[in-house]
DNA sequence: GCCCTCTATGTAAACGATTACATATTTGTT
DNA sequence: AACAAATATGTAATCGTTTACATAGAGGGC
């Protein structure tokens, strides 16, 4: 593999200068900026970047943690995050984890001399356990409950999108709201069930355990519990699945049992997937703009990087938008997306 | 940052004797080795994996180039990399690109120095572009058409699953089939094209250009191509969309448009995502087992590292898997999902 | 007591870049 | 003509590791 040496013998000239040449650092002839340039070219040269990050302490590569996500939250959260991440010129090194404690740390220590900083998604609960981190780079956390953390934070208005849609299904006349809940351990499951509460509570609806049924964000995990919910003596009249795919799951359960949606039992999940439009009747959702989690994690990555980690930490939380389609029985006017991001700060 | 200096310093030893440590290689007395474990957990020590791999010119990272692609495919290969690249202690930097011969080179250059070996996804027809590419680390190209090129590369027998799921539409009494296209620069497409076209020969069905409409692999491509077709004087009974995304979009054209699947039109997809048994119907299609394409690919990456790139190349293709399901009318009971990758090989 | 072989440790040279500082040359000012 | 300033280039230290080689002491066989 040719270094810069190699090019500087060719060329006749020293390191420095060809370093300075490529780099368009200090003041070089016009005459050797040609020549060593073009022997560059010819010996096919490439930076190591590897080296240059030892010396310049940048290695301008992003970390990401990830626990074992499915479909297209990953795609496009991952989407979001690149796009961002190479405008500025940097790359993402990915990394899928458990969501335990050590696991992350040994995830974090190879990490160590790799990135200038880490976004670590972990929905697991307490993800206060990392916060004692001895990590001195940089470290956003997405979609964690991050309590008094001494790291930026951002997370989906999950409680709000919860308690809207239900509130929505209230308005359309249900009483008897089931909910397909997430893990117990999900942070953005235990948030959407705390809003399917307080929706109805704010309803005057008293809360019945035997309408709140478990899941795992599955499609499957949506299937079991519709058939479940319809063996029930007093069946709802309303399913708020806790995200898309267990809201499809059901979907498919209730086709399969004959029951007809909305007439006989409105559907509603959470994320809305570019799927959940597509699906039979239009399935209404929490719009939850993913791609732009991603950026969002990535600028607020860069800004504690840019600032050395010497900066005042943020809290942020991206907004949701409610998604009416007919599986509520709502007009099947499709309004356009979100165009823009809108957020809500609080500073720490 | 505490390195490794101010560890030896602390524990009054010299930087070697703790690389040896750390590393458990070399003589070290068992007292010593004590002291320098307990001394670089107290000081938090953590090696810095650029430093480490400049020395031993090993980066224990993969990169993956890839294009914007969306959803489930996306996603589904990546874990499949991740996982066996993770398994053999390496990591992923991912990076996405246009599929242009620029583009390319400037994402490959900037992986000089960070990683041992490249997956290149470059669905694109003239992946032979890139072929000259003056890359002395290991690629493998993926889903590319890698006509004799030197690298290593790994397919999807689009073709043959194509046929056979055409052929399947033909033993179902259909004629008049039609297809949506992906565009005609992606290989997979026109691979999954020529697999259609030569089921219709073998069924001595003549082939009819306008059955054959123009898509892009996305659900809005699938629902425009049919409303396209449906308003055609002589409509097909059967569509054999080129990937499920467009499938689902033809489903839902289908419905809005009130035609009856599989009674008065068959539909059937590529790909088999997950969500296909959830549709309505549950979609036939071609399974491809994306997961476990993303973790060959990484093995034979790995291959091609632990030989220094000196060695024979491959040509793998990763064999496809017929799913009936009843939008095409067949029996609509699952098949337990194929367990084991089978492929053919042919050594180049 | 001598030499050899181990074992434990240290010294210093890499790896491939960047960059502060030194030096040599040119140009400009007076 | 002398000197300062600007320009072009080179020298060498540095980043944080690993590792070949050197050294020193301990034990064993004769």
């Amino acid at each position: 593999m040719v270094t810069i040496k190699d090019v500087a013998r060719a060329a006749n000239m020293s390191v420095a200068t060809v370093s300075r040449v490529l780099n368009g650092s200090g003041p070089v002839s016009e005459e050797t900026g040609h020549l060593i340039r073009e022997v560059a070219s010819r010996m096919r040269y490439v930076p190591h970047s590897g080296a240059r990050s030892l010396i310049t302490s940048k290695t301008e590569t992003l970390g990401v943690l990830l626990p074992d996500l499915y479909g297209e939250f990953f795609s496009e959260i991952i989407r979001g995050m690149d796009s961002t991440a190479q405008r500025h010129g940097f790359h993402l090194l990915i990394s899928r984890t458990y969501a335990d404690k050590p696991e992350i740390e040994t995830a974090m220590r190879a990490m160590r001399g790799r990135v200038d900083g880490v976004v670590v998604l972990s929905p697991d609960l307490d993800a206060d356990s990392l916060l004692n981190l001895p990590s001195t780079i940089p470290v956003v956390l997405l979609c964690s409950a991050a309590k008094d953390s001494q790291m930026d934070s951002l997370t989906i208005q999950n409680c709000r999108g919860a308690r809207e849609m239900v509130t929505h299904l209230v308005s359309m006349g249900h009483r008897r709201i089931a909910i397909i809940k997430g893990s117990p351990r999900n942070y953005d499951a235990t948030e959407r069930l705390r809003g399917y509460r307080g929706a109805l509570r704010d309803a005057g609806i008293t809360q019945d355990e035997s309408l709140e049924r478990e899941g795992n964000f599955t499609e499957a995990a949506g299937y079991t519990a519709v058939i479940e919910l319809l063996a029930m003596r007093k069946r709802p009249t309303a399913i708020f699945a806790a995200n898309d795919a267990m809201a499809i799951g059901a979907l498919s359960a209730l086709r399969e049992s004959g029951v007809r949606v909305p007439e006989e039992m409105a559907v509603a999940g959470f994320d809305d997937i570019p799927l959940a439009r597509y699906m039979d009747p239009p399935l209404s959702s929490v719009h939850v703009p993913i791609c732009e989690l991603g950026e969002r994690a990535v600028e607020m990555l860069l800004h504690g990087i840019t600032h050395k980690n010497d900066h005042p930490r943020r809290r942020e939380r991206v907004s949701t938008e409610l998604v009416i389609r007919r599986s509520t029985g709502g007009e099947s006017a499709e309004r356009p997306p979100p165009k823009t991001l809108k957020r809500e700060t609080v500073s720490t």
